[in-house]
RNA sequence: GCCCAGGUGGCGGAACUGGUAUACGCUACGGACUUAAAAUCCGUCGCCCGCAAGGGAUUGAGGGUUCGAUUCCCUCCCUGGGCACCA
């Protein structure tokens, strides 16, 4: 037997496979229809690489598994091909892109044919077609006969080295997504398509998508970025203007101490005479205008801002008057482009006031959340410690008295506030009171042990606990233990809480117990919760939380250990920072609405001062770019009609065959300059008219070619509505996670609006979207020219063939997760498949069944033969249809060792190659065929395993008739026992028990408790 | 900072609804074949103790639930991705 030579063999099959066409589809009343679609790619000079390959691959074994499945299969090909490299390459040679463009295409399809992706070429379409664009130009003259398309100046992203204004979606960090420059800003006159008409619906539409990733449905979703909340108007005090501002937060308006408008704000120019110091602000605006994106919004950036003298807003909650900024924090794009600032409870609010000295004024406290399974701890921490308080209970004395005599001489005046929470035993109120100063107490003399026990609910009580804490200027917060009741969560919260009480340079003193021994005392108590609920702090860690909660430790003094040897831990801390809390809560300082909670709060007030509003971070899609190599937008600018539509017999507007493209960088098209073609007569009044100059973006032609595909040579339509009726939707789209936001959104949008127009039949056009991961170089690294670890699929086809490319790269890990390619590691599957080939030609040329002897008759395989190809027919089969591939190829040489050595008929044969066909064509039509040669099946009818049926498994041929049970003690393997399938629990353990080591393990002890799971495990537990 | 996804031998990775962790492949080592090498075939191979039989610990760390946890729960750490002055 001759070695396998894949070259020979992909030649061959190539050539039949494109004559024969085994990959057509056509619509067929018959069968069940599947679309599968993967991502066409850009033709680059380049070719395609790994990243290709990929979903190429995957969508590829689908689609091979499905039409032999039975059913009618669409999986079509094309190129993306208008676009800036092509143009750059073209400019830069003074080749026309047309030309480059011709040439990359024929080189990728070469690349494709020579993988062995099954795509139907009869339906192959090119963006840069004239047949093609006409249809993308139409599309687009749909959006702006509805009001879709408009043109609009203002300030856009602007690539200044591609020399052309970019789409939001098109700026990844502040640079251009395809060449990495830092984006500029830019005031051109553009043309948009209303995606933000579409908002809602893009966003309701992802609830239709149940089989969609939930990571990429969120990604659109943060991308589109929804926000309920309210508009709310200021006025300017003594003009009848006002500011509108917008708020997720309308519970906060109390809190309002300022006000912020972006610098593009209109109202600075309308009251240009009343603010005093204009010349200031004006400076200030000017130079933010200038500022790139990147750099205004520069981490750690320092908040700027010029206040607007001689004017004055009115909080119309508080009928207070407010100073009015104009900072760059604001965003002029986003709600009003104003906003009522409330810095208590507001991060970018909080730092703009305390570097301008503003006021910060408290509205909302926190509520501490209390899980239900707390309240079992408490109990057991009630009975336990009255007893542990009654142990260390401290009169004032030693050094706690010491402390307390020494802070209260330092704070200066006798009605200085002091707030106790928690047990009065602690700080000794009454012996504070007895030297004259005030205390306020949480619950009098009472300690809170005993107060927990006169309540009858333990949420109420704890609620009312922290509830008591008034947001007040207090010189003092003493907590004794009360701490010690909650885990690192509440604590948290209550400690923010009383931070927003406490004066700046207050004293936060608390006791808890000394963690050790809580933890000995409590700890025992088999009732008591873990961490969970109850948190034994250490010094360190809690010296460690206090600084991030904006407290600095000055002492933490010890009580001397009580004759049992129990301790408390005493900590002195002083306020160094204020906090600024942005969670919910419960609505204080705030007149009628005092108590509320804040989800209450919000709509309510959001009635009452205002109305209530949703606002999108999506922005309108800038649709234009001023280049050349793209779709010319089909409209006539006439002096008299203003832009009019090119009519559909003129379309399309071809791209005039030039041979200077470059771009201007002025945000003048090139087209600009070619005046023969800009020239033409308006189609209304015939008078001259000129073109727009502008072109489309590279997402244009992909915002619909799903569509095409299912109609790609109708010349009166763009997509027939009769045809998608069968093909629609996309059972299943591969493609990368990079474009969720761009391609995938868009092409969802342009749908979406298609859908309503009654042009196409489906809303959503994707039923199943699978992201891939990206293939890393052999280093780890991502595959670059720079780091030189780029693998060209072109030399693994050479070397090993392209089986082995597309099994190795399967083999390489889950299809979603990122992988390393492996330059040792595919030899692997190449030595698989060399064995494959050597052991079925043995069996080709000389049957297992001939060998046997003639005459015997029913020559059967083996059972474990036969086992264990149900068992691979069925892991193949499940694997494929949840795209787990790399397990596929595992389960294959799996079979292929435990079963080379048996007996195996042609036909089972058949069946291993037919369920491997669509991981490695080519060496599988090849085997068929060899193997169709010998049992002299009519090998003209059938011209490919396309056509043959995908076996089916049957699952009683899987089961084995004994089973090995695994016995257990205790958890442990002990030992393993062959038993019947059906074995009861009680010849189980019989069997088991005469095991040597189960033997050993039992003397002396007694089995307690017998866990058996039928043809498992049996575990004794001792 | 916020939101996702993930963390298993020397490496890529496998493990059904909680039931023998490390399948499959690579690497490494030993052997056969060969004048020799490559290729191929056979065997060994996670860690610690042990000559062995055997025992012990182990799925990022710590804790919990359970007869039993890679899988479920809590806390933390790390890596990758997305968003980010969006009010």
């Amino acid at each position: 037997m001759q070695k396998y030579n894949p070259g020979k063999v992909e030649a061959k099959w190539q050539k039949q496979w494109l004559s024969k066409k085994p990959f057509k589809a056509t619509e067929s009343k018959k069968k069940p229809k599947k679309y599968i679609l993967v991502e066409f790619p850009y033709p680059s000079g380049a070719g395609l690489h790994m990243g290709h390959l990929r979903p190429y691959v995957a969508a590829d074994v689908y689609a091979r598994y499905h039409r032999m499945k039975g059913f009618e299969t669409l999986f079509p090909m094309g190129w993306d091909a208008f676009g800036l490299p092509a143009e750059n390459y073209a400019i830069k040679m003074g080749v026309h892109p047309s030309i480059t463009t011709k040439k990359n295409v024929a080189n990728a399809k070469k690349q494709m044919l020579s993988w062995g992706l099954s795509f139907d070429w009869g339906r192959e379409i090119n963006t840069t077609s004239p047949e093609y664009y006409k249809w993308t130009q139409w599309l687009f003259l749909q959006f702006y006969k509805k009001g879709l398309a408009f043109e609009s100046t203002g300030l856009i992203n602007w690539c200044p080295k591609d020399k052309t204004g970019l789409a939001n979606e098109e700026v990844i960090d502040g640079k251009c997504e395809r060449c990495g420059t830092v984006v500029e800003k830019k005031e051109l006159r553009q043309w948009y398509l209303r995606i933000t008409a579409y908002a809602e619906k893009l966003l309701q539409g992802l609830k239709e998508l149940p089989q969609w990733p939930e990571a990429v449905k969120l990604q659109q979703e943060n991308w589109i970025g929804k926000s309920t909340g309210a508009e709310i108007e200021f006025g300017i005090k003594n003009y009848e203007l006002r500011i509108k501002v917008f708020t997720t937060r309308p519970d906060t308006i109390f809190g309002a101490t300022y006000m912020v408008i972006a610098p593009e704000h209109e109202i600075i120019s309308n009251l240009k005479l009343q603010i005093s110091n204009y010349k200031e602000v004006n400076k200030y605006i000017e130079k933010a205008k200038s500022k790139a994106d990147i750099e205004r919004t520069a981490e750690g950036r320092e908040k700027t801002g010029v206040e607007l003298k001689g004017i004055k807003a009115i909080n119309p909650a508080t009928k207070e008057e407010v100073p009015v900024f104009v900072a760059d924090y604001v965003l002029g794009s986003y709600g009003t482009g104003a906003i009522m600032a409330v810095p208590a409870h507001d991060q970018r609010d909080f730092e703009f006031a305390k570097k301008y000295n503003l006021p910060i004024k408290t509205v909302v406290v926190p509520i501490v959340p209390l899980d239900p399974k707390q309240l079992a701890t408490l109990e057991t921490y009630e009975n336990n410690a009255s007893k542990y308080v009654e142990k260390t209970v401290r009169q004032v004395e030693g050094e706690y008295k010491l402390w307390v005599d020494k802070f209260l001489k330092e704070i200066s005046s006798k009605d200085s506030s002091i707030l106790e929470l928690g047990s009065g035993r602690g700080l000794d109120a009454n012996y504070v009171e007895s030297l004259g100063y005030k205390v306020q107490r949480t619950d009098g003399v009472q300690s809170f042990i005993e107060y927990q026990k006169s309540q009858g609910k333990e949420v109420i009580k704890l609620n009312l606990l922290t509830d008591k804490i008034e947001v007040k200027p207090y010189d003092l917060i003493f907590a004794n233990k009360v701490l010690l009741h909650f885990n690192s969560d509440q604590f948290k919260i209550i400690v923010k809480s009383i931070n927003a009480s406490l004066k700046r340079g207050g004293i936060f003193a608390f006791s808890v117990m000394d963690f050790a021994k809580s933890k000995e005392w409590f700890g025992k108590d088999p009732k008591m919760e873990s961490e969970r609920y109850f948190k034994y702090w250490t010094e360190g860690e809690m010296r460690k939380e206090l600084h991030g909660l904006g407290f600095t430790v000055l002492d933490v003094l010890e009580t001397k250990a009580t004759d049992t040897g129990y301790k408390d831990l005493l900590f002195i801390t002083k306020k160094c920072s204020d906090l600024c809390f942005t969670d919910y809560g419960k609505v204080i300082n705030s007149g009628q609405f005092d108590g509320l909670g804040t989800d209450v709060a919000i709509p309510k007030m959001a009635e009452i001062f205002g109305t209530q509003v949703v606002n999108y971070k999506l922005r309108d899609w800038v649709f234009s770019r001023q280049r050349y190599w793209g779709e010319p937008i089909p409209l006539i600018h006439c002096e008299d009609h203003g832009a009019v539509p090119v009519p559909e017999k003129d379309l399309p507007v071809k791209l005039p065959n030039v041979k200077k493209y470059e771009p201007t960088g002025t945000g003048e098209s090139p087209l600009a300059d070619i005046k023969s073609w800009l020239k033409t007569k308006c189609p209304i009044c015939k008078k001259t008219a000129w073109r727009e100059t502008n072109t489309m973006p590279q997402w244009a032609g992909s915002s619909w070619y799903w569509l095409r595909y299912m109609d790609p040579k109708n010349k009166n339509k763009f997509s027939d509505l009769q045809k998608q009726k069968y093909w629609s939707p996309v059972d299943v789209y591969f493609g990368g996670m990079e474009h969720t936001t761009l391609h995938l959104l868009y092409s969802r949008f342009w749908n979406l609006f298609l859908y309503d127009q009654g042009l196409v039949s489906q809303k959503e056009p994707y039923v199943l979207r699978k992201p891939h991961g990206i293939i890393l170089g052999p280093d780890g690294e991502k595959m670059s020219k720079s780091r030189g670890n780029v693998v060209d699929p072109q030399t693994i086809v050479k070397q090993y063939g392209a089986d082995v490319l597309r099994m190795y790269e399967m083999f390489l890990g889950p299809h979603e997760s990122m992988v390393a390619w492996s330059d040792t590691g595919v030899v692997g599957v190449s030595r698989f498949l060399d064995r494959v080939w050597n052991w079925a030609n043995e069996i080709i040329e000389a049957p297992h069944e001939a060998r046997k002897g003639k005459g015997e008759k029913g020559v059967q395989d083996t059972q474990k033969v036969e086992r264990e190809l149900n068992k691979l027919i069925k892991k193949v089969t499940e694997d494929i249809e949840n795209f787990r591939f790399n397990t596929s190829i595992s389960a294959f040489m799996e079979f292929h060792n435990q079963i080379k050595d048996d007996f195996i008929t042609l036909e089972s044969l058949q069946k291993f190659i037919k369920v491997l066909h669509p991981f490695a064509p080519y060496i599988t039509e090849e085997l068929a065929l060899r193997s169709a040669e010998v049992l002299k099946l009519k090998k003209n009818k059938v011209t490919s395993l396309q056509q043959a049926v995908w076996p089916l498994f049957d699952e009683s041929k899987i089961l084995e008739s004994e089973s090995e049970i695994v016995v257990q003690i205790n958890g442990k393997v002990r030992g393993k026992l062959r038993v019947a399938l059906n074995a009861s629990e009680e010849t189980v353990k019989n069997e088991a028990l005469k095991l040597e080591p189960v033997k050993q393990a039992l003397v002396g002890d007694t089995i307690k408790r017998v866990i058996f799971i039928k043809g498992r495990i049996i575990n004794l537990v001792i």
